[in-house]
This record gives C-alpha cells, structure tokens and sequence, in this order.
DNA sequence: CCGATGCCGGAATATTCATTCCATCAACCC
DNA sequence: GGGTTGATGGAATGAATATTCCGGCATCGG
C-alpha cells in the first residue's frame, strides 16, 4: 500500500472530485500535481480524450493518468474518466440545481446576493439587446473602414476607457497600429491632430458624454477622417458625418451600467479588423 | 458508389448533422433509419458510448453504425461520434474549433457574423459559469475586507487592465481612495510600497500570468496586506495568503477571451464595497 | 417467377486503447 | 555516503474497439 492510501470511496460526483484534486494537489507528487491541474482545467478533454492525448496535452505519460486515478482511490483511468462524463452527461439535472442553489442564495436575502444577481442579469440582458440591436451589414462595414486605416486612433473616456484600453491591448497583439487616446497624458489634442483622411478612429461614449470625447471626435471627423461609433442613442452627438455607427444600450443596475455588450462587440470589431487585413 | 451518395462534406456541428438526420430519414434503408431515430433521441449516448453500447441500445449491428456514418460522408463512426462529442463540449472553452469548422461550412455567410455570434455567446456563457463558481458569502467577506482599507490598490495588466481601470474609475465616482496599479508610468514599485496592513489590494490575472502582477501581488500580500484576488483556477499562483479568491473562467472565442464574468464581478465588488462603507 | 440490386447480420481483422511491469532516477533517512 | 523508499518514463501486454468483408436475404422490376 503505498499509491492509493486512502481507504474511503473515491468520489462518484464531479464537484467532490475536483475538491479533492485541488485540496491533494499540495501533497500529490509532482507528475500527479500536473495532472491535477490539467484536469481541473479542461475536464471536458478528460472526460472525452483518450488516455494517450490527454496524457500528450497535460504532457505526461500515459502510465501517469492510470497511477492518478488509482491515487484517489478509483480501478483504473476508466474508472475516474465515468466522473468527468456523468458531469456533460445530466446537463439538464445540472441545471435545475444550479438555478435551485442561486435562488437559495438569493433568499439568504445579503444585500451582496442581490447585487450580484443584478449585476449578471445586466449583463446577460445587455448581450441578449446586442444581438438585436446589431446588423452585420454595419460590422462589415466598419472593419473594412477599419482595415483600409493607417492608424487606428482609440477615443474613450470614463466608463468607455476599458473598452478603448482593450481594444488597444488587442490591437497590439494582432499587429494592428493603434493610438489610445484618453490616458491621463494630456497632450491627446496634438496626438489626434496628426490624424489624416488615411487613418480612422473608434470613438465610444454613453449619456452624459465626456465632452473630451466629444470634441475629439468632432474635430477628427471634420478632418475628413472616418469615425465608427460606439453611443447609445440614434440622437446621440457622436453620430458621425463621416463613418459607422452602432447603437449600444447596456442594461443597468442600480444606476451602474454593464459593460458587456460593448465589450463584445468591441471584440468582433478588433478581430473582424483583423481578419480583414489578412484577407 | 451506393451508400455514400453525397458529394458534399459531412457537417461538423451538430445541430446541422441533427437536421440533416431529419430530413433524410425517410429516405433511409429500415436499419439506417432506426439508427437515425436513436441519434437523434440519444445524442449523450452517442457521444459517450462504445459502437458496441449504442449498437445494443439501438438494436442494430455495430458494422450498421459504421455504414450509417459512411452513409452521411463520414469516414467512420468515430468521426461521426466526435460531432456528438463536441456539442457537449461547449462548456467553457475548445468551442472555437466548431466555429471555425462552422464558418469554412457555411462559407457564404459572412466571417463577422460567426465572429460576433461567437463573442456573445463567449459573453453569456461567461456570466453562466460566474453564478455557478462564485458564492455569496465570498463577495461578503471581499466587500467586508475592502471596506476595511484606507487604501484599495488595483493590480492588473494586459488583458486585465480594462477591468482594473473600470474600477478605478467606479471607485473614484463613490468616493472610495483607491490607487491603479499597471499604467504605462514605471514607478508602481514604490506605489506599492507604501501599502500597509490597513490597506488591501485587488489583483486580477489569468493563465498566462502577467509576471508583473504576481510579483506584485506576492510583494504586497507578504507586506501584510490582505488581498482579493480574481483568477482562472485554484491552482492559480496569485491565491493570497491573507484575503479572498475568486475563480472566474471567461469563455473564449478564437483565443480571445470575454471578460464580461470579470466586470460583473468587478461591478458587484465595487458597489458591495460602498454600501459597506455606507451601512 | 426470376434475376438484379441493395441491405443486413455476423464473423474476421487490424487498430487502438488502458493497463501492467520493470528499470532507472531522485529524495530522504540512518 | 550507502541503502531504502517512492516516483517516473517507457516498453510490453492483453483486452476492447472500430472497421472490413462476405454470404445470405429481402425487395423490386421485368
């Protein structure tokens, strides 16, 4: 008896499992420490994958994943493997529990219960609004817009800097030359004055507009550089003369707005852009 | 040629493959249609079972499987049952294969359509597994102990930075001191030095783990300053040793992950924090 | 009623798979 | 520092699996 030393059942439900896998995962050897944290990581692959590409993708051998599943108690590789699948397999019981623990969770009644729900709720609802609200006509023809530009300049300000501040992390991972604007530098109005009928910008904002941002785009705009629009109302003073324009209404809570939907569709632009280039 | 009629390749996704068995049922010889009926009936079995399990269950051969894949232009039943497989993949990640095996199919429809169908449901699937992971009381104790500090302290680079900024700014318009951490300004060291057990710090990071933010982290934990982290695993190098964690695993599209999990997260941390302050 | 075509069942086969075993290696205690 | 214990990599093994093949059968058109 040396592996498999402990005498209680191995678990027969995946949460217990993976419990036990992360409390173990300290006292485990190192190989079986990988496989721990592989298997917490994608256990979907585990309950699919065979034992030979698992063992390749978590970079161990396969003997490996057959002396793990013993370790906790379990015959063999097979054995553990039923665990993973039962998780995928009753989705549907998965589901009506989940829902069941959240409204418990809710009745517990904390004021951080509440906020939480809220807070998701905006978020789904925003995402759900997105998709409505949004054509495919108008991303086409933003990230052509985009993908004939030079430069891409970032306007954002306040709740739209993390949008603007993404995009331009992307960007730069995808090798598309942009310029944020908006950091706390202040010498944004030279910045954009370099700004040719070559480049284009992305300007987002929401009720109550930064002004900064509005005058940016306003002056960018007028110097014949094509603008896509990221606002939250067809009337709002942001509509480019020149340019795209999506409307973006992200649901609130407690007068905080999500930011999910912009966020999403800031991704499909950044790739889309991306994507363009390429082609 | 007699079974495999059609010239066309076999769909990848499965609700494609589904329609495709409805329609052509009727059409099908007696044996392959049972087959049909089952899979579509049974779609977890054919995913998890053995040619020879579903053959029982169905009451054909596993040699008729076999021809039925065949029949459908798959080159075995294996390769059929990996569609199967992948609908219950859809879970968290590795689902960007179907979408690009969907958008080389449907080759007519356009890239950004797929892009951004992909990163909403990468979004709503995001806030699915928050409400599964993230318990009530977690949120109680981080907004207990953030309401605690003199000064909050946001540590998060790359793909984290638009969260910690959108904090930042959250936190300044309720009136609650907080410091950025992770600005392109060099001198977040001695920021940091100042922090004191009274304070608390927030530290955002998923794999790859900007090495940055662990060193600060670590620095500012082993200082005595309790911290609230946000990462992708228990395994995860940031969990703190004084402070509270939370598991947040974004969904991701073509490798580019949501963060809508994180902002509602964030949102909700941010006001539970100024209500405590509040009350 | 008879040939032809396509379908099916079941055995045979070739692969792939999980598991076991053993030699080597590292860590630790005496 | 030598001996022991446990962990690891990798090949060997035997079981299980998907697939192929072929003889027989039903169906259909003439």
């Amino acid at each position: 008896m040396t592996l498999d030393d402990n005498d209680a059942l191995p678990p027969r439900d995946f949460w217990s499992l993976r419990n036990l896998m992360v409390s173990r995962k300290e006292t485990l050897p190192k190989r079986l420490a990988q496989v721990a944290i592989y298997a917490v990581a994608n256990p979907d692959d585990v309950a699919f994958g065979t034992a030979a590409s698992i063992a390749e993708k978590a970079e161990v051998q396969p003997s490996t994943l057959v002396r793990f599943a013993q370790a906790f108690g379990y015959q063999g590789f097979s054995d553990l493997q039923a665990v993973f699948q039962d998780r995928l397999r009753d989705r549907t019981s998965n589901y009506s529990e989940r829902l069941s623990s959240l409204r418990s969770h809710v009745a517990g009644d904390s004021k951080s219960a509440t906020l939480f729900a809220g807070f998701c709720k905006a978020a789904e609802r925003s995402v759900g609004s997105l998709r409505e609200r949004v054509h495919v006509e108008q991303i086409d023809e933003a990230a052509a817009l985009l993908a004939r530009a030079e430069t891409i300049y970032l306007i954002g300000q306040r709740r739209s800097f993390p949008v603007t501040s993404y995009m331009s992390y992307a960007f730069g991972k995808l090798g598309v030359k942009s310029v944020l604007v908006g950091s706390a530098q202040g010498n944004d109005p030279e910045t954009l004055s370099f700004a040719t009928p070559r480049d284009a910008a992305i300007a987002i904002s929401f009720t109550p507009y930064a002004s900064a941002t509005l005058n940016y785009a306003r002056q960018i705009n007028e110097g014949g550089t094509p603008l896509v629009v990221i606002t939250d109302s067809p009337f709002s003073p942001l509509i480019p003369k020149i340019g795209v324009w999506f409307e973006v209404v992200e649901a609130d809570y407690e007068g905080f707005r999500s930011l999910s939907a912009s966020m999403a569709l800031a991704m499909t632009l950044t790739v889309a852009v991306a994507e363009a280039r390429r082609g």
